[in-house]
DNA sequence: ATGAAAGCGCTAACAT
DNA sequence: ATGTTAGCGCTTTCAT
């Protein structure tokens, strides 16, 4: 392997000298650059990364956690966070996590192996550990798409959105409104409260009953959802997925009972996930600026790392309720 | 930081001898060795992955080389493929790359900076330079979902399982069947061989008019290439899709043209994402074999690392065709 | 069984 | 402007 001894020596110059060039230091003689630059390009050389690494105490590589059953959004979003970083140099290792306390360990384990340079959590961590090394290590922290005590986080306002996406149906004419809502992240319960304040605003009463939580936010628990409300009384117009994937198994139940959408039950999401528009019907939906928040995220980051502070505040995107063919007035 | 210095110092002993115990060599006296558990449990330290990548030459990182524009299986696959790379103790990397030669140059900079363990490759690479890389460096090469020369390649039979979905439906009756393809993969062309394949063998003529190939395998393209079929003529009655995706922006604009599938149109796709079983109607498709092609991808990667040398022979898992709502005998 | 010492490839502080 | 040197954290001879 071509070390940067080896391009000293075939330059005749020093190690130190080669990596002045390789770091764009300006005090070196433009000649002798030159003639570096040559022998780089002709050797193909690239500095070892573990090498600079160590001295450096930093790896240029930042960590997205994640979890395990990361839905299509997610999936989207971690792929536009990636694009951004490498644009600014960064590498990517991404920590797939699930709920409990042992895979947490094991990604504290893995992260602490990294020297990472900042830290992207798209999956909330519970375990006070991993706070507390990302503090000590002074790792720069951002959370995506989700709000958390103490670390910047970007997202978009959760609950008025739901409020918005509700209140959509609402003015449509559906007194009678169910929704299907999550566990494990804190925007199953934000959508949840929003989709409550909607009725209370309305002057509609608060019915918990109208309210299932299931453990993921898949089409099969969403189909499991749907399946539930049908089994408990037919008497409702509408319903507010938390995500679209709860949604698109919703969609498929109502069809499998024969129920129309929108005719018989109107139908709105949560994330506008790429299938979204293409579905049949095509799926009323609240919009996550994806790019942008990819975008964010990233550029946050790297401020982060690159010595900014931050203002303490989080930062918060704009949504945008997106109406397609899956709602409609109450008949 | 915590390094192996601190621990040997507080177990009076020498880095070596903790060096030992981390990587568990039995010539190590067990009271010390237990003392020396106990200390690293307590300090919760990890060893630094750089400073052993460096001495040991190697990385404990398997780079995935992806396209850019991934589809969905493509995700669901990496996804599959760094879990079981992840039960190996290996981490991902990710390198994504576009159709071009500057872009494969820029992935092949990177590579070299990580002293990878091995290489999986979803998208394949054309620069020559980059498999010169790999053999000199002896780095394990292992191609997933399709097949190139000179590499472990897994995956299906891409002609035949073509074949057989288009057989399916000619045996339904179809005679007048199109095929949107793709370029980029060699899938693409594959499949559709296989498409003409059945033609012949069907004794139905050769129409190259009933192709139509389109840049990306995206849901855009798909419905692209469906309005360029609809434009010309209606007169076929079945769709082949070299992916779902294609697939499903085809149904998009059949059900947009009022046309019914499968009454009026008879759909496959190629893949079986996830969502094929929830669309309306559910998709007709070959199955990929998903989960074993991620745990042979990895598994394949794990042996040649540890100097398995191969059979030279590729892998090839059975595709299934997975017959739902989205085809019927013509009318 | 254990420790001392060298060295992996690089950068930065210090000389010159 | 350039070279010399030390050292990042680890593993692995080579002694003992």
């Amino acid at each position: 392997m071509v070390s940067i001894k080896d391009i000293a020596k075939q330059a005749g110059m020093s190690p130190a000298t080669v990596s002045r060039v390789i770091n764009g230091k300006n005090n070196v003689n433009p000649d002798k650059r030159d003639q570096i630059l040559k022998i780089i390009e002709e050797t193909g050389y690239v500095p070892n990364k573990a090498a600079r690494s160590m001295v450096l105490q930093r790896s240029f590589t930042v960590g997205i956690i994640i979890n395990d059953t990361f839905n299509m959004f997610q999936r989207q979003l971690f792929s536009v966070i990636e694009r951004r970083l490498g644009f600014f140099g960064y590498h990517t290792l991404f920590f797939f996590v699930q709920f409990d306390g042992a895979s947490e360990e094991a990604c504290l384990v893995r992260l602490k192996s990294e020297a990472l340079d900042g830290i992207i959590m798209i999956h909330e961590m519970k375990d006070p550990r991993f706070y507390a090394y990302a503090l000590e290590m002074r790792i720069p922290l951002v959370a995506s798409t989700f709000s958390t005590q103490g670390v910047l986080s970007i997202h978009v306002n959760e609950e008025q959105a739901a409020f918005d996406a509700v209140s959509h149906l609402i003015s449509l004419g559906h007194r009678k409104i169910c929704m299907i809502s999550g566990g494990g992240f804190s925007f199953g319960r934000q959508r949840a409260e929003g989709f409550f304040q909607a009725h209370e605003a309305a002057g509609l009463e608060r019915n918990e009953n109208r309210l299932i939580q299931v453990p993921y936010y898949t089409i099969e628990f969403g189909m499991y959802g749907m399946r539930e409300f049908l089994l408990r009384d037919r008497d409702f117009s509408a319903l507010f997925a938390a995500t679209d994937e709860l949604a698109i198994g919703a969609l498929r139940v109502l069809r499998d009972e024969g129920l129309r959408v929108p005719e018989d039950i109107s139908v709105v999401g949560f994330d506008d996930i790429e299938i979204a528009d293409y579905l049949i019907p095509r799926l009323t939906t609240i919009r996550q600026p994806l790019d942008e928040i990819g975008e964010q995220t990233a550029l946050t980051l790297h401020k982060l790392i690159n010595g900014y502070r931050g203002t303490g505040m989080d930062m918060i995107l704009p949504y945008k309720l997106i109406i397609r063919e899956s709602t409609a007035r109450k008949i």
